[in-house]
DNA sequence: CTGAAAGCGCTTACAG
DNA sequence: CTGAAAGCGCTTACAG
């Protein structure tokens, strides 16, 4: 029973019989053998995927994580994530050490890179992306929902609910394919409705402040919406809270939409309206994705998923 | 230049004089070196700590995150988060596959491990725990708030209000430390306002569905509590929706107290009454204390901070 | 089918 | 102060 042996049935190589197999993992099981990864990275994989995500205040992204375990049920990869907020290192720092920690591919969710460096990335690991629209990259994979369709839901749907002062409350900051495509299906549903002439797009960051404050401008303002449709959950939850408290009244005085049908919407106290965009199928496509290129696959895919409006009290009028 | 020097400035290692060390450092620049953590595993540190958490969705946990960030600014180390819920693989997978990953330090968070498993982990790695009372544990360090004394402020908040059939809605599933000391705090606040005759302990796990059956037998039961004490924010969120839809009014027919004040407490719709447990301190001081245990500490250290009440409509009877 | 040997990119004594 | 050499625990040709 040689080094040699052990390796090959850790990785269920061929060139073992059953015998020598049956053995090797009555030893693995004896003394609690565990192969050290970094070990392995030095030749082979490390059986590690990279997950990045923005930030871990959006429920949506435990969503992506439930369909990320989901796929790596029975197979040998762990994940390991990061995230590319953090303070000091930007998105491509924790990506570049991602691959210093010989992650065997990398899922990277809402990307703000540009397609360049998204390449230079996938030139060195397995690459799939989620949230970052780029149907004509070659180099990754991308796993989306249809962001514009999303918005254009929105706005429809609070078309037909009567309403038509529709203002879009967007996010500030570092530009991205998704922000565009929801922007787009934005004004795509003024226009089809025949309300070009009232678009109003606002944004703020997701700091709380900022929010409150854009917020504030809108309702307060002189072309006051009766419609806002929010960025995600977390924003539109906001937008509810600063309402209620200048006294106007979800859905009579305004009507509220969000963004990724978080658990929140549910809450009585919310009743808010949202575009669900299925994190977990999301997650699960691209695991499978991202472990199918480290298998040696490399046509490029682009998954979409159709969004899903979940209509709540929040613009019931 | 050899191999040995460059090894030794990446590691600000003694040895090197000015002039090699400011070559090296040039050349490293140009050629856009980077040193693989797996490489450098196999003999020394992955300068790669190991954060497991038992789930995304409480944003607690991201408060948390953000001091272990302001903690790593300026250091070597880099982070890589796992969960422990995963579907598959249970905490102690997680963990024994954060150091088959050579993670240089373990910070796990809310563990529902015995004493004896800890030390096994303690023995391979420096390890400290957040949200797991062992004072007495030599092996490992520990940091938390003072969960007693936050069970302790939230009753006697509730019974200043003037809140008397004061229940608490505590969690299902492993026991826990903090559990323990929740649950003692909670008791000795009804023992001391003499309402030890209405002890009343449900629970419920996280799940969604089974918040909202525990919520609805307590409020719907024959000696219906006129105060609940939330085990977390998302908890009590799900109690106020539940009491809402039962016509039951927060705060005049039922008080609600969360624990973690998360951002949500304060939306106008919430307004949730929580304990303020110091999250970022407590992701601060972990990583501070692996750290040093990575230096060579071996002198236990549990750190405790004094948790806060903050007050908001959900009491205000 | 089986195992001895080289090599992955680092760190660590050790000799110069 | 500097660098040649051994070795960390695996995987991968390669010879037997």
């Amino acid at each position: 029973m040689s080094v040699a042996a052990v390796s090959k049935v850790l990785r269920d190589a061929y060139g073992v019989s059953d015998a020598l197999r049956a053995k090797v993992r009555a030893s693995m099981d004896k003394l609690g053998y565990r192969p050290l990864a970094s070990a392995r990275g030095m030749r082979g994989q490390t059986y590690t995927l990279g997950l990045v995500l923005p930030d871990l205040r959006n429920p949506f992204f435990a969503d992506i994580m439930t369909g990320v375990n989901n796929a790596l049920e029975r197979t040998q990869y762990q994940v390991m994530m990061g995230i590319s907020s953090s303070s000091s290192k930007l998105e491509t720092g924790v990506v570049e050490s991602m691959i210093d920690r010989q992650m065997d591919g990398i899922i990277l969710i809402g990307s703000t890179e540009s397609r360049e460096s998204l390449n230079t990335i996938a030139e060195k690991k397995p690459l799939v992306t989620i949230g970052h629209h780029d149907p004509s990259a070659e180099d990754f994979d991308t796993v989306n929902n249809n962001d514009q369709q999303g918005a254009l839901l929105a706005v429809r749907h609070m078309v037909a609910a009567g309403y038509s002062k529709i203002a879009m409350l967007s996010l500030q900051g570092e530009p991205s394919s998704i922000l565009a495509e929801r922007e787009m299906g934005y004004r795509r549903g003024m226009i089809e409705a025949g309300l070009g002439g009232t678009i109003n797009i606002a944004s703020a960051t997701q700091v709380m402040r900022d929010v409150q404050f854009a917020a504030r401008r809108l309702l307060q303002g002189p072309r006051r919406p009766d419609a806002i449709f929010c960025w995600t959950d977390f924003i539109a939850l906001e937008v509810i809270s600063v309402a209620t408290e200048l006294g106007l009244r979800v859905p009579e005085d305004v009507g509220i939409v969000g963004y990724d049908n978080t658990m929140y919407c549910d809450f009585a106290q919310n009743s808010l309206t949202s575009i669900d965009q299925s994190g977990e199928l999301l997650g699960l496509q691209a695991t499978r994705l991202v472990i199918e290129r480290i298998n040696g696959r490399t046509a490029v895919e682009h998954f979409v998923v159709p969004p899903r409006l979940v209509a709540r009290r929040s613009t019931s009028r």
